[in-house]
DNA sequence: CAGTGAATGATAATCATTCGCAAGTAAAAA
DNA sequence: TTTTTACTTGCGAATGATTATCATTCACTG
């Protein structure tokens, strides 16, 4: 099988080679954000001789070509989602460097509100959390 | 004189040592949201013999007692700027870069509000919105 | 099937930041 | 004032994430 990242790197000409097709399905099969680390762990599960450095390459080409949306939250280890057209943001916790996706409308309707109020077009918006688990 | 920053540590009790009222006066002197290396190199110019390891200590001390704000966008240095008491976010426009600072009580109680429904306790966050000037 | 440019793996290098530790300093206790 | 105790500092080593280097291998074109 194909996956979605996999069809649109042929939409954009980008080699797909044995290595970045393993990225591009682990990446594909995994519904959080996942770390670097994590990535490649789950793709040396698959090809084991898959190189740490292939995988930082990997991510930055598909980020650039603008099927990935890299989240690089202080000084941690960035992690990636597929970008996707559905808009949600993101609670980090502080302790783990997850993240939680969230989705507010009521948030949403405020920007607006708040660029229209400044005489501006809102355009865009990076919203994000950082919170502590409550245990 | 005494920096602003030297009166707020006297508030909280922070022993104020040579090195770290070089700091403060050098943070309280820049009016521009200054890198470590820069805050370094300028307090290095009044006291050759500070260590930069200092300097980190120190700005995690101001930062954690509320003195100071830390901006760490993706993998770069940190910057720094004295923490005003009166929270605000930023719209930047996106044509001209210029920062448009607005405060709204009400997407930050909805911000509490949702990171206490996801479980954890809010400790900070980040808005911005990025706009376009309506003519 | 050879030639050329891109991709890979291994590892060294880099950059920001933190750590460990010995030595110094300040404040509290005696 | 001495002694005690806790906090700070400077230095350099260590860390962790990421990028660069470089020899080797691969993929496609002619």
């Amino acid at each position: 099988m194909t996956s979605r990242i996999e069809k649109l790197c042929e939409e954009r000409s980008i080699l797909l080679t044995e290595q970045r097709r393993i990225v591009a399905r682990v990446l594909s099969e995994s519904s959080d954000h996942p770390s670097v680390k994590e990535l490649y762990s789950r793709a040396a599960a698959i090809d084991a001789s898959l190189s740490i450095a292939t995988v930082y390459r990997t991510l930055r080409l598909f980020e650039e070509a603008g099927i990935l949306e890299r989240h690089a939250f202080d000084g941690r280890e960035s992690r990636y989602e597929e970008a996707s057209t559905d808009h949600h943001d993101h609670l980090i916790d502080i302790d783990t460097g997850v993240v939680v996706e969230f989705q507010n409308e009521e948030i949403e309707n405020l920007q607006e509100e708040i660029a229209t109020r400044l005489g501006f077009e809102l355009v865009g918006h990076r919203l994000e959390l950082y919170g502590r688990k409550i245990k």
